[in-house]
DNA sequence: GGCAGTCAAGTACGC
DNA sequence: GCGTACTTGACTGCC
């Protein structure tokens, strides 16, 4: 079990999701934005060796508009070495590694143009991973997609669709359940036809489910990842109190935590701590965790 | 320097 | 059919 955070770090100062506006598109603009982006990345990954935070996502928006038929700069070999140098300390240490491509990525759009937008997108997110030298358990996680008002014929074409991806793209590929249309148990059915791995969302299962428990869930869902898939990645966060329901907490409440590694033993996974509050909530969680069996906190300098 | 409006992309839903 | 919410940090133009 390793404990991490999504993409963006609260407390050195930098970010590596910076962009700009598509109008502003320039190669000097990318170039530049790009450059920042890395070095600001690096410090992170840097910032979570030093306190254990071993699991980490990174941003969709390393490169801009990178899947864009406006960007046709080879960002891939002129950042080559940066991007080596980042796996090179990723794997030093030991670290997960997961992206995550936002709603416009629907591998099961009846619209073929949303279908190749997405391949695009993902193609992108893949180029990333391969180009630090990591292994196929660093993964790119995305949803089921809509329903397109015939949920079974949208998961038909999700299993068909997802045939049709180049195998470079099936490695990294996970699928996870959301709050609203697509549960853990129908990931799980998805799966038995495709074979592609389930990472499970715990705060969306709480809103959305079958009447399961999540923790009794783990088991089904530890099979669907391969040795090749690593252990599986779970994402975690808890409700906003008096904000509308399925809003991200600002910070954790540790006896809710607490109680999640309690319930889930002896489950192992790698936790994503999806709070707004970020490194904050993650080291929190750590120090709730501390003395876990399943807990690893990295390699001792 | 600070603030409010806006931003590549899609879907679901209410009217 | 059309507009809006969803979700969210960062950018951009305006004061």
């Amino acid at each position: 079990m390793r404990i991490g955070y999504p993409c963006i770090n609260r407390s050195i100062g930098c970010t590596a999701s910076s962009t700009f506006r598509l109008a502003s598109y320039t190669e000097e603009r990318l170039k530049e934005t790009v450059k920042g982006n890395l070095v600001c990345l690096e410090k992170i990954l840097r910032y979570n060796r030093a306190h254990g935070l071993l699991f980490f996502r990174i941003t969709s928006d390393l490169v801009p508009f990178a899947s864009h038929p406006v960007c046709t700069f080879p960002w891939q070999e002129h950042f080559a070495e940066e991007f080596q140098g980042i796996g090179a300390f990723i794997r030093q240490h030991g670290f997960r590694i997961s992206m995550h491509p936002d709603q416009f990525v629907l591998l099961n759009a009846p619209d073929e143009g949303v279908f190749q937008r997405s391949i695009a997108d993902l193609v992108y997110q893949v180029q990333v991973l391969d180009l630090m030298g990591l292994d196929t358990m660093a993964k790119v996680q995305i949803h089921v997609g809509g329903v397109y008002g015939d949920k079974p014929l949208s998961m038909d074409r999700f299993t068909d669709k997802y045939g049709q991806l180049d195998p470079v793209i099936k490695n990294r590929l996970v699928i996870e359940n959301d709050e609203r249309l697509y549960t853990i148990s129908d990931c799980l059915a998805l799966h038995e036809r495709t074979g592609i791995p389930v990472i499970a969302d715990s705060f969306h299962h709480a809103l959305h489910n079958h009447g399961e428990r999540f923790a009794d869930l783990l088991e089904s869902i530890r099979v669907t990842w391969k040795a090749q898939d690593g252990i599986p990645m779970v994402d975690y966060s808890s409700q906003e109190p008096g904000k509308r329901v399925g809003a991200h907490a600002e910070q954790i409440v540790p006896e809710e935590f607490r109680q999640f590694l309690h319930e889930t033993r002896p489950a192992d996974f790698d936790i994503m701590l999806e709070i707004k509050d970020k490194e904050k909530s993650a080291l929190s969680a750590l120090d709730i965790a501390r003395g876990d069996p399943r807990l690893v906190m990295g390699k001792k300098r």
